[in-house]
DNA sequence: ACCCAGGTGGCCC
DNA sequence: GGGCCACATGGG
């Protein structure tokens, strides 16, 4: 089995899978938003509940800030922990509101780790939403070392941790590419993670791959 | 009737 | 510093 590196599952799964426009749209606002949608939670419903929200005309910040909470509530509900979810877009719309004059580029502009940091300081908002935001909403070279990257990292033998800020600090400095690379790498990893397929050949040396191949996600035994 | 989803935070030891 | 648990609806 060769060795595989970071360069060479990234060329590998981009032979299988196209994610150009993997997370769609139209303002960072909604990336946040999305990415707080998102947790765990299929993207179907969550595009289905952001067409709604833009429906009522709450991609918005300031329409999102003083919006009725029990009418946020009752749209979010397809998407679970719709309480929990609504209380924290709204806070989220606020704090913007508040701290940075209506602007989500505002919050977003600065050097990469302390807006990281100042997105963490946010309720509820984690490790892979913030990243998240940093890829696809600003951009930034960040990897977002979720269950499933440290899954197919350690299937394919790339690296076995399941640490996330180790994953994390690996690839960022394997990585040798930009922004786009990142971004792709991540959605690639998580649409091959969807697919029974086997893009990428699975390592038999890494001491967690009997672990990685039970692999509890839909569709693979 | 299970199990899982593009997680996070709180509590326990 | 790990191991549970609640949060909650929807789809396979």
């Amino acid at each position: 089995m060769t060795p595989m590196d970071l360069d060479r599952l990234l060329k590998l799964l981009r032979k299988t899978y196209d994610v150009q426009d993997w997370w769609p749209s139209e303002s960072p606002f909604e990336v946040m938003v999305g990415a707080i949608l998102t947790q765990q939670t299929t993207w179907e419903i969550v595009a289905s509940v952001l067409d709604r929200l833009r429906e009522e005309g709450l991609m918005d910040v300031d329409q999102m800030a003083s919006v009725e909470v029990s009418v946020l509530e009752s749209i979010l509900r397809p998407a679970g922990f719709y309480r929990q979810k609504a209380k924290r877009i709204k806070l989220l719309a606020s704090y913007l509101v508040d701290s940075h004059s209506s602007d989500p580029l505002s919050l977003l502009d600065g050097p990469t780790d302390s807006v990281r940091k100042e997105l963490l300081s946010l309720e509820d908002i984690g490790n892979e939403t913030a990243d998240s935001i940093l890829v696809f909403a600003a951009g930034r070279p960040k990897f977002v070392a979720a269950a499933y990257s440290s899954r197919v990292l350690k299937r394919t033998g790339v690296l076995c941790s399941d640490d996330y800020d180790e994953i994390q600090t690996f690839v960022e400095s394997n990585l040798r590419g930009g922004p786009r690379d990142f971004r792709d790498l991540y959605a690639l990893i998580v649409q091959h993670s969807k697919d029974i397929c086997r893009a990428v050949p699975s390592c038999a040396n890494c001491p967690l791959s009997r672990e990685c191949l039970h692999f509890t996600g839909q569709g693979r035994r």
